[in-house]
DNA sequence: CGCGATCTATATCGAACCAATATAGACAGG
DNA sequence: CCTGTCTATATTGGTTCGATATAGATCGCG
């Protein structure tokens, strides 16, 4: 499940530039289980250019960069679904601040207490992001964002439920 | 929140060779929110020691590749401790089963009946490790364990209630 | 008893990927 | 007016992954 084959993916669903794609991933549920940057998304689409999966059109704008506009072609929509059929790898979860906080006992408390903060803000934030998001359009789409919101609504409560536990039992001071 | 990073926070734990440090990525708890591949681990431990953050004794072993086992020193601690303190980057969760469920009706249904029974067996594993994981030393340790029981639980109890949803609006077939 | 599989243990290489940066005009708010 | 944010492309350096190589030990199974 390379960055290509997510690209192909996005554009079944409509038309997009590489900007655009990006803003999905950011914007829409899209961004609690995949991810891209730049980096990778326009080499990407060059490529798939290059192997006929995509097509473009470049829209002239005045007074700014044209816009490349992707869409899949018929041979990339054959080879998207044989990407499907085929054994996906394994979820990656990367947890920053979860790793962080195996090391409470070495940090002073109110930077645990800081840290807890942010991040529980910033799940909460997403969190309403996935609210927000009425049009399931197709069932997969509501699946996945129910799936993400319950997995939301679990983890804060827990945060919120057992904060305290580790927050007793940060250093007093560091240094 | 590199690897050379996560190396030394596992090295506070106790001294490890580079091998057993990738053993905690996939038996205890860790594998959850952090995994590093050997690729990055060996270079990584390289490079900690040309710094002097951590310290290496060959073990001979007769007939065997030697191990080295690496021990931190006082100044990887501090900087290990320092890194806590910075901001930390934010979680990143790429999940192939996800996307892939987003185009459940591009697939023939048993296909995405194998996909979730898959992924469900998988998940069902990794609670049943986290579960037998009795030994929370720290309560950093165990805060973390808890959570992740609480978000594999949730998200196993959402998968089993949803799935016939998702199971009935897929592709009769395809191809 | 032997054969394949799995385990310990190191290490490297190419490919994939990310974060930061560069460019550049539009537009909005203070 | 000026700073910041937005649209939009693209590249580069550094990080990380996945696969592979090596090699003897040990274990299960027939």
């Amino acid at each position: 499940m390379d960055v290509r084959t997510i690209c192909l993916g996005i554009l079944t669903r409509g038309d997009a530039t590489g900007y655009e794609i990006k803003k999905l991933f950011e914007e829409d549920g899209y961004r609690h289980f995949v991810e891209a940057s730049f980096g990778s998304i326009y080499p990407a689409l060059s490529r798939l250019t290059e192997e006929g999966l995509v097509s473009v059109r470049e829209e002239a704008q005045e007074k700014r960069p044209d816009r490349k506009v992707y869409s899949i072609t018929a041979k990339g929509r054959e080879v998207f679904i044989g990407a499907l059929l085929k054994p996906l790898s394994e979820d990656r979860h990367r947890s920053p601040f979860m790793f962080a906080m195996l090391f409470a006992h070495l940090m002073p408390k109110e930077h645990v207490s800081q840290m807890l903060d942010t991040y529980i803000g910033h799940s909460e934030s997403k969190l309403a992001q996935l609210m927000k998001n009425k049009h399931g359009e197709t069932q997969g789409e509501r699946f996945v964002i129910g799936l993400g919101r319950t997995v939301y609504v679990a983890m804060l409560n827990f945060l919120n439920a057992h904060r305290a536990e580790l927050e007793e039992r940060a250093a007093e001071a560091a240094e």
